[in-house]
DNA sequence: TTAATAGTTCGGAATTAAACGAACCAACCA
DNA sequence: TGGTTGGTTCGTTTAATTCCGAACTATTAA
């Protein structure tokens, strides 16, 4: 089959809105709709794209591609400008995206490093009242070092934060 | 309400494997009743906890336990014991259960790197049919950010697996 | 003032996921 | 040989997500 340069282009454009966009369900778990618009306007300039030109090329429906631009907005993952004297919207992925996503695993980890701090409350307590049962130092432990895990991933984010800043 | 501190203990366990529970919901993507048992089981010293307790103290059916058992299993996230001349399994966390996490979220920054390689290609490409495109270029330095990001990441989980391990 | 464009909202249909019960198997025991 | 314990498997039910169409709003244009 023969096909000129631009058509592989289109072709690969497709494949990788169909590759990223299953990465972002299950890394990110995003709806199928919302994945696709993400992984389309990624694969889009900054110039963005109109509500029509997302229902168009993500054969999806009016209420559909809305919803979950909504949904994509508050989540602040994309956002949408408007040119003068034009009333279309072109939606396209946030300046400041990477950021947040930095941000929303910095806030991930913090929270699961809070219910570690509570477990080993929760075992120190237990110990408390049988000082007897090594398995419950062992879990101490383990609940240390979970929550040296969680700093130290905690501390890296904020770095490479502050290089994106830098950059 | 009075209660002793045995008591007051028992209440503090529910309330973290619930907390415990939904973080792993959504952080992990898991289904609730696997999280809750995760959750029970972290709770759990490292004798573990047979199927029958499981069933009970979550108040979920046989088959319920034992599918969300199995899924955890091959997950590499729990194990079971048997003890000498008898049948019942002790199921606990594994061992090495942080370190396949920790390899998990590595495989999964793997996998979103080789995209953004693929994605970055897909650009050059592009440039090369039309390279007066600035959009473009702006759009290869955000990969190659990206890119950055996900390298920055890998390693850091690199050196916290060592750091762990050398522990 | 009417028509068209650019979206939003809401109620329901279709799909998917989660949990259950009943029947089953395999090992041990009386 | 039959009963009990410790689980597994499968078909069904229940619940939650996801998406759609139809009706609606708000802005601009004729």
């Amino acid at each position: 089959m023969i096909m000129n340069y631009s058509e592989d282009l289109k072709k690969q454009k497709k494949e990788l809105i169909e590759d990223l966009g299953v990465c972002f369900e299950t890394c990110e778990s995003m709806s199928p709709l919302s994945s696709r618009i993400y992984a389309l306007l990624i694969l889009t300039g900054s110039h963005g794209l109109t509500f029509e030109e997302l229902t168009e090329t993500l054969c999806a429906s009016k209420s559909s591609i809305s919803t979950n631009l909504q949904l994509l907005q508050t989540e602040g993952i994309i956002a949408y400008k408007t040119l003068p004297g034009e009333r279309k919207r072109y939606f396209k992925i946030c300046d400041n995206q990477l950021n947040n996503r930095i941000d929303k695993r910095i806030e991930g980890w913090e929270k699961e490093k809070a219910l570690h701090s509570k477990i080993l409350k929760y075992r120190e307590n237990l110990l408390e009242l049988n000082p007897e049962i090594t398995d419950i130092k062992q879990g101490i432990k383990f609940n240390q070092l979970q929550i040296d895990l969680m700093d130290a991933m905690i501390t890296n984010l904020k770095n490479l934060k502050q290089q994106i800043q830098d950059n």
